[in-house]
RNA sequence: CGGGAUGUAGCGCAGCUUGGUAGCGCACUUCGUUCGGGACGAAGGGGCCGCAGGUUCGAAUCCUGUCAUCCCGACCA
């Protein structure tokens, strides 16, 4: 087809709301255009893109025997209420898009599929002669980011391909496991991409093992950490590492820990402290008060205590805390610093005026 | 939600300080010339100056409110 009858609209300067260069590109060169915040139409010259890029993905997974299918985009809040999630993705994460119909049912725009196939596995599987099976789709997904940006980085409306599969045991998944590895690893080399597998986190909802396939850019929005070796690589909120050496006490009486008292007012950092005291972060241990608040109304006080150098890995600490407590009381919906204003407007009381409010 | 910035033609911007008939480049239309890697000339069209109030004889410009967008942060199964 000629040039002339693409429809293809170019522009020669940047637009001002694009800041990274995928983005810029993407509007110049006529592949896009933003229809509402994190919202984008994908033009005759984007769509031959994608549908190309759709080829691959089929392919790849076609031939590890996996089933394409195509799934609701509306789903009721009822599958969601059944594994516990409805909570958590609408008034915790609120990244649930979600709505009443005229007869006053709840639905949600889906932002992932584990409830809808889940259920549709549960209808349809009846032996483990049926096993395994491994079912993928090519769909939009809604997700209300708090922050769409970038273009299509982080949109609110966007393409993903999933995959769900089912096992009758363990060895069984760790087949499909490793063939959607390679089918993966396949996928990003014939798309000319270069792509680390990274050890991610699973989510407070669970599950063994989560790996991410990065490929890394300036504009990227998370951060990965490898080791030297390149044997180990991770993402920031999984990563493991082992704490530096902690710089030992001076002698004399602090060396024993016995106890001497310190006077420190108006010194409300780790730095601070250090500042005013001689200490290294690392001889100090920094105490954070934090507030959870669970689907059932709870609100649980928590008091993390870290190293002074360290720095609370927010994700780490939700992870342990729901494993703990979400039996009980349900989704975690979220935690917060623990200051004075909402010891008020939760109606708590504690005595916090001696605890620091600024960051840590 | 907190912090910062910006809204003027399809895109990029000037004009606002100091109120007085809305401009530039690109793009677009017509005619002519040119013609193997983003052509040239001439003539044109296009604006609720984000929106709503206010001040004023008069508001793109000053004041108040509001909406939207972008950036940083929180968040990201």
């Amino acid at each position: 087809m000629r040039v002339s009858r693409l429809m293809l609209v170019t522009l020669r300067d940047d637009p001002a709301e694009a800041e990274i260069p995928s983005h810029k590109l993407l509007l110049r060169a006529g592949y896009i255009r933003r229809v509402g915040s994190g919202i984008y139409a994908y033009l005759p010259l984007l769509w031959r893109v994608l549908r190309k890029v759709s080829a691959i993905v089929r392919e790849e997974l076609n031939a590890t025997g996996a089933l394409e299918t195509l799934l609701p985009q509306l789903q009721p809040a009822e599958l969601w209420q059944r594994s516990g999630r409805w909570a958590g993705y609408t008034a915790g994460e609120g990244i649930m898009f979600h709505l009443e119909d005229r007869q006053g049912r709840e639905l949600g725009l889906g932002p992932t599929h584990e409830e809808v196939i889940t259920a549709l596995a549960a209808d349809l599987l009846r032996s483990y002669r049926q096993l395994p099976v491994n079912l993928y789709q090519i769909q939009t997904k809604f997700r209300d980011e708090i922050r769409p940006r970038f273009g299509l980085m982080r949109g609110r409306e966007f393409i993903m391909k999933d995959a769900y599969s089912f096992h009758a045991d363990e060895a069984c998944l760790r087949q499909t496991y490793a063939a959607m590895d390679g089918a993966y690893r396949r996928i990003f080399s014939r798309c000319g991409l270069r792509a680390v597998a990274v050890e991610a986190d699973s989510g407070a909802i669970g599950g063994s093992a989560s790996q991410e396939f990065m490929v890394t850019a300036e504009a990227g929005e998370d951060l990965i950490l490898a080791s030297g070796d390149g044997r180990y690589a991770a993402n920031q909120e999984r990563a493991v590492s082992l704490p530096a050496e902690g710089l030992p006490l001076p002698g004399g009486i602090r060396a024993g820990g016995s106890g001497e008292e310190l006077s420190t007012p108006g010194q409300r950092s780790i730095e601070e402290l250090c500042a005013a005291h001689g200490f290294d972060a690392s001889q100090l241990v920094k105490v954070l008060l934090l507030l959870a608040r669970f689907e059932d109304g709870l609100r649980q006080p928590l008091l993390v205590s870290l190293r002074g150098d360290q720095e609370l890995n927010e994700v780490k600490l939700a992870n342990a805390v729901s494993a703990r407590l979400s039996a009980a009381h349900g989704a975690l919906l979220g935690i917060d610093p623990l200051t004075a204003e909402l010891l008020r407007s939760e109606g708590l009381s504690l005595d916090l005026t001696s605890i620091s409010t600024g960051s840590v």
